[in-house]
DNA sequence: TATTGTTATACTCTATAACTATA
DNA sequence: TATAGTTATAGAGTATAACAATA
């Protein structure tokens, strides 16, 4: 550690954590650079264990609904869903002539249950640096800014 | 952002938004659109915004003091401030042998504070949609996330 | 006609390593 | 030795257009 002195490295004015717009961007950049690391050590990144959350919550689901939901483009789904098949985590069945009903193998999921232990014990610990007159108030503020 | 009504709506278990971690970054995306959205009309991305402001509150201060201060790297401001520079908003001159110092152009103050009006309305906007008892509580406990 | 899965492609953002010159 | 600015480059992530097959 080379800047645990009681100084600040440098200063500057900065009027940009003042805003909220702003430090939503920091504090949801920070908490995915940790979640990502973690994720890591199950060689998951973010959006993997989402996928395979969603997946395991409702088998058969196809590529188009999961990225209608997750807002990521059909396009973009296949090098995602080709990673998690080559890995050995999902498998596709045909629905019908066009459409593939996607589930979790059996190694699936069990990686998909570590990772959502991992994610439960992530979010905890993101609570639990929130003071607790806040804490409460951040998922129903942040819903407001998106759903 | 967080709804493309190109597609019909569907129903699936999705216990992902419960997580105050994934519900950040839903926020975070959906604001960052919207408001790149907005700066787009000056012809600023957000990240040009943030460098502005910062240039026009600490005149002569260097592009590595500016990569500290937003986490970027060294490396990834040459590009930045190039674009900056060839659009005429900001200067630099030498402050020794190694260093540069920026500041605004006449026309960077201009657009600066232009983006700030455009920032604070946004801002304001923002925390308008979150529920009353809810608002002053977001700031809070997004500082305690990542400062 | 609309949707699914897919290919190809391009553009942005970011990370890393290395080089030069200067403090 | 450490820092400032720079170059080059590689990897993600994301966006658009287009196509064939099917509903």
């Amino acid at each position: 550690m080379s800047n645990n002195n009681r100084y600040p490295r440098c200063t500057m004015r900065d009027p940009l954590p003042s805003l909220p717009g702003y430090s939503l961007r920091r504090a949801a950049n920070a908490a995915a650079a940790e979640l990502a690391s973690r994720l890591g050590e199950l060689n998951l990144r973010q959006v993997d264990a989402s996928l395979l959350i969603l997946i395991g919550e409702n088998p058969d689901v196809t590529a188009s609904a999961l990225g209608r939901q997750l807002d990521i483009q059909r396009a973009n789904m296949v090098p995602l869903l080709k990673r998690l098949e080559d890995a050995g985590l999902i498998e596709r069945k045909a629905i019908d002539g066009k459409s593939q009903g996607l589930t979790l193998t059996a190694q699936g999921a069990e990686i998909t249950q570590q990772a959502r232990t991992m994610i439960e014990r992530f979010e905890a610990e993101l609570l639990a640096r929130i003071p607790a007159q806040h804490r409460d108030h951040l998922l129903p503020a942040l819903d407001a800014l998106w759903r």
